[in-house]
RNA sequence: GUGGCCGUAGCUCAGUUGGCUAGAGCGCCGGGUUGUGGUCCCGGAGGUCGGGGGUUCGAAACCCCUCGGUCACCCCA
C-alpha cells in the first residue's frame, strides 16, 4: 500500500473518517475499566440466578413505539429506518422493550430472569453523559408481579454500585400507580395544571395536553410553585397499589438499602406502572446525574399481544457510571498492562519463546519488536508498568541463565535465573506482591 | 430541534493595534563510546493554524458559511 498522493490526500474530507456525532471510542486503557463494570454485572446477575438474553441491536419500530407515544424516545429520538426488503425497523433506544419481545415470542416458563449487555441509540445532541450510542447493562423479571421481586431487582443494582465502590448513589423510589389508579390522578393532574398554569405559555400546555406527568419533573423555575402544589400521586394510589409499595420499602429496608421517596418522580416511558425508581449520583453536578432507573411494567407484554404478564427492570448506563467513578475519587493512572516485560538482547526467537512460556503459565508478558536497541526496549519495559523485566544477555546465556530485575525497586535490582527456571520463579514472585485489596474502576 | 462557549503539532496550550521560514511543555523516535528503564543532557520527526469562501499588498488572527467539540434546554443511562 503505498500513501496516496499530495492532491488526492487533499481529497480526503477528514471530518468523515472520525466516530459520528455523538458516538465515541473505548479504547485502552479506558477499556480496562469498561470490562470491570461489565465483569462486575455479570457476576452479580449470575449470583441473583439471571441468565444472560442476547437480542438484536434492531427491532420492528413497533416494538420500540410501545414505550409510549407521548415520549420523547418515541417522538424525535428514534434511529428507525427501512431496510431493503422495506421493514420498518429501529435501533434499540431502550432495553425493556425487546425482551419483553422475545419473552412473548418464545414465552419461557416464569418467572423468567435475564440480564443484558447491550449499545443503545438515540438520536439527540450529546452532552456530558448524554450520547447517541451508548452501553446499558440491565435486568429484568418477567411474569411475577410479587413486591418480593421488585425488591431483588432493585437490589441487584445496588449491590453493583456498591461492588464498583460507588458511595455517592442514592435511590429515588415511587409508585406509578396501576391500571386502576392512574387514569384517575393523570385527570386530576391534568385538571389542575390547566387551572393553575394559565400563563405559562404554549411549551407548558403542549406537555399538559401530551402528558401531564411530563410536567412534575420539569425544571422551569417559573412552574415550581404549581409544581409544588399539584396533586400527588399517592393520594390516588388503590389499596393493592398501595399494599405492593408499602411491601416493596419494608423489603428494601430489610435488606439495608436505603431509598428516598420521591412523589416527583416521572420516568420516561409510558409503560411503567406500580414501582418505579432511578439511581442517581450527587458526585455528578452535570444536568444527567442519573446512572440507572428502571420500574414495573405490568402491561407491556399484554399490549405486544402475549398473554398478561407483569414484569420489572433497570437499565445501568456504563457511560455514567464511569463518569460518576472519575468524580467520586478522581481518575487514578492506568494500571498495568502486563507483569513481565522480556528485554531480548540475544536476538533470534530468544524472546518470543519465553514470552510464549510466561504466557501459557499464566503470566501476563511482553516483548518490544522490530529489532530494537537494549536500551529502546528497557524504556518499553519501564512503560509498560510491568513489575519484572527479564533481560536475554549474552553473558548469561553462556550458563544458561537469564536477569530478572525488579522495576519498582528503588535501586535497580538485578539477579541471575537459570534459564529453565525462570518462568517458576516470576510465577512465584508475583504471587508473593499480589495485592489483595480489590480493584476498583 | 433551540441556544452559549470553543476549534493552532498525538496531548495541554502560547501566538491580537492583521506583517519575518508558526512556538513551548508533555508524548514519540534516536543519541550520551557498542548489555539496561524510571532522573538529567543533546538531537530529530511531527502542523492543510477544523474546512470553504470573503476583506486586505499581506490573515492562525477580521467577516460569512460549514463541519466538529463542549455545555445548557427538552429528555434521559
Amino acid at each position: 500500500m503505498s500513501p496516496p498522493a499530495d492532491d488526492a490526500r487533499r481529497a480526503i474530507d477528514p471530518s468523515v473518517y472520525r466516530a459520528p456525532v455523538g458516538t465515541h471510542d473505548v479504547l485502552p486503557p479506558e477499556s480496562d475499566r469498561w470490562v470491570h463494570v461489565v465483569a462486575t454485572f455479570a457476576d452479580r446477575a449470575r449470583r441473583f440466578g439471571y441468565g444472560l438474553a442476547v437480542t438484536p441491536i434492531f427491532e420492528h419500530l413497533e416494538v420500540f413505539q410501545r414505550v409510549g407515544a407521548s415520549t420523547d424516545v418515541v417522538r424525535k429520538e428514534m434511529y428507525e429506518f427501512e431496510d431493503k426488503g422495506g421493514r420498518h425497523l429501529a435501533l434499540r433506544p431502550e432495553g425493556t422493550a425487546p425482551v419483553v419481545r422475545a419473552y412473548v415470542q418464545h414465552r419461557p416458563p416464569v418467572p423468567w430472569k435475564v440480564w443484558y449487555l447491550a449499545p443503545h441509540f438515540r438520536y439527540e445532541r450529546p452532552q456530558k453523559g448524554r450520547y447517541r450510542q451508548h452501553w446499558q447493562l440491565g435486568a429484568e423479571v418477567i411474569g411475577v408481579d410479587d413486591p418480593e421481586v421488585d425488591v431483588e431487582v432493585i437490589a441487584l443494582a445496588h449491590g453493583v454500585y456498591r461492588a464498583l465502590g460507588l458511595e455517592r448513589v442514592r435511590l429515588l423510589l415511587n409508585s406509578m400507580g396501576d391500571a386502576r389508579s392512574r387514569p384517575a390522578y393523570v385527570a386530576a393532574l391534568r385538571d389542575y395544571l390547566v387551572r393553575h398554569g394559565a400563563g405559562f405559555g404554549d411549551d407548558f400546555l403542549a406537555r399538559v395536553e401530551q402528558n401531564p406527568l411530563r410536567v412534575l419533573d420539569a425544571k422551569n423555575a417559573d412552574w415550581q410553585d404549581v409544581i409544588e402544589r399539584a396533586p400527588q400521586l399517592t393520594e390516588y394510589l388503590s389499596d393493592a397499589a398501595v399494599a405492593h409499595f408499602e411491601a416493596v420499602q419494608r423489603g428494601l429496608a430489610s435488606l439495608g438499602i436505603a431509598s428516598e421517596l420521591t412523589p416527583r418522580l416521572v420516568r420516561g416511558f409510558d409503560y411503567y406502572t406500580a414501582t418505579t425508581f432511578e439511581f442517581v449520583s450527587d458526585a455528578l453536578d452535570a444536568a444527567q446525574n442519573a446512572v440507572g432507573g428502571g420500574g414495573r411494567y405490568d402491561h407491556l407484554a399484554e399490549d405486544m399481544g402475549g398473554p398478561p404478564t407483569p414484569g420489572i427492570g433497570f437499565g445501568i448506563g456504563i457511560e455514567r457510571v464511569l463518569i460518576a467513578a472519575d468524580a467520586e475519587r478522581g481518575e487514578d493512572a492506568p494500571p498495568p498492562r502486563v507483569e513481565v516485560f522480556v528485554v531480548d538482547a540475544l536476538g533470534g526467537g530468544a524472546a518470543t519463546v519465553l514470552v510464549a512460556e510466561l504466557r501459557e503459565a499464566g503470566v501476563s508478558a511482553d516483548r518490544a519488536y522490530g529489532g530494537r536497541s537494549v536500551k529502546a526496549q528497557s524504556k518499553l519495559a519501564d512503560r509498560s508498568g510491568a513489575r519484572y523485566a527479564v533481560i536475554l544477555g549474552a553473558r548469561e546465556a553462556e550458563h544458561d541463565a537469564v536477569a530478572v530485575k525488579d522495576l519498582r525497586a528503588p535501586e535497580a535490582t538485578q539477579g541471575e535465573v537459570p534459564r529453565r527456571e525462570v518462568v517458576g520463579y516470576l510465577r512465584q514472585a508475583l504471587e508473593r506482591d499480589r495485592r489483595p485489596k480489590s480493584y476498583e474502576i
